[in-house]
DNA sequence: TAGAGCATGTAATAGGTTACATGATTAG
DNA sequence: CTAATCATGTAACCTATTACATGCTCTA
């Protein structure tokens, strides 16, 4: 079973800075956006469970907005389990892949659906690629003094490899349909 | 919310022919095992549903196994659903992706771990390719009647060009990390 | 003074995997 | 005879998302 991972993408972020279950999730939408995703249905559950193992320990309450705000720090146990994380090869998920079940299917589809849909796919990864560019450039703007920029800087180089690489596939897969719409239109 | 897909597949798998829920599964990994998993757990419950909804129905029992064997054929109002699901733009995933999590957290590593785990990453995809290559000359062979086959050949590509992308980025990443323990060890 | 943002949290629900139970038959 | 394969199913569990509740404070 896929150990709970939200438990070290909790850990990891504590170590750059203490954090509450509120910035960890400002943290995730604007740092890990492009690979992962956490909600506060996950964050404040597991935070209670991580200091209960002594893992991160709440600091002292800060008052910055309307409201307390509990930031939790890592502790040395905690950094411990993380790196034993860190240490073990990642489990490669299978991933389900809805456009390619679509396309699987596609036989049973209406003539110009399956082009639409990578069409619709192509026009969202070739945003993100342009959306990498904007945040390597503010990246290293903003952030080149981190030691940790190099580590971000790889992350985001593989959006953009897979991203490039998956509009060219699909430009290959809308020639492709297109080919094949031509055929059965007007079987030679 | 990602509205359950696992009905399609199945819907979109009796379109090829009438199967059993034990049909289904060995279907799904031996077809679509590198974009789709199905479990049992998943599989059985939902064939009834799908009864129930009258979108599948049993067809009469064969004995071509030790046991007795119910196949299910998709029925008109099955087709339109699928049909309905197919027309629809596919929704993408976030996907977590775990090596870039630990990738992201790296400096709290060992020294070697992030490169270790790089290497076995890429180990995976390079292997990965080859069997795409034998898949593809497998299935020209074996199916190359199928009027579904440029279909599949589709999702076949998107497997290869995924994992010789994952592979570039790899062996970059690899060597952006040994650039950086280089400069770790000794700080001009 | 209304609404947006701050901040913490929980309950309901969905979607899925794993492990197990059951029992028949066939191949080695 | 024993193990593997055929075949169907279920219960327990895990992970995660969504939607909601609460209530404060600052700004327009």
């Amino acid at each position: 079973m896929a150990e709970n991972r939200t438990r070290y993408a909790i850990l990891g972020a504590l170590t750059l800075e203490p954090m509450s279950g509120y910035d960890l999730k400002r943290f995730a939408d604007e740092s890990v956006a492009h690979f992962w995703a956490e909600s506060y249905g996950q964050i404040y559950p597991i935070l209670k469970q991580l200091v209960a193992e002594k893992l991160i320990a709440p600091t002292t309450r800060k008052r910055t907005g309307p409201r307390d705000r509990v930031a939790y720090a890592i502790t040395d146990r905690g950094r411990e389990v993380l790196r034993g994380w860190l240490s073990e090869p990642a489990e490669h998920q299978i991933g389900r892949i809805e456009i390619l079940l679509k396309l699987f299917f596609a036989r049973n589809a209406a003539p110009g659906d399956a082009i639409r849909i990578v069409e619709a796919f192509r026009g969202d990864y070739l945003a993100k690629l342009g959306r990498y560019e904007g945040t390597e450039v503010r990246l290293r703007a903003e952030r080149g003094d981190r030691a940790d920029l190099p580590y971000w800087l790889m992350t985001l180089s593989y959006g953009r490899q897979i991203s490039s690489a998956l509009v060219a596939w699909a430009d290959e897969t809308i020639a492709a349909l297109r080919r094949l719409a031509r055929e059965s239109n007007s079987p030679s």
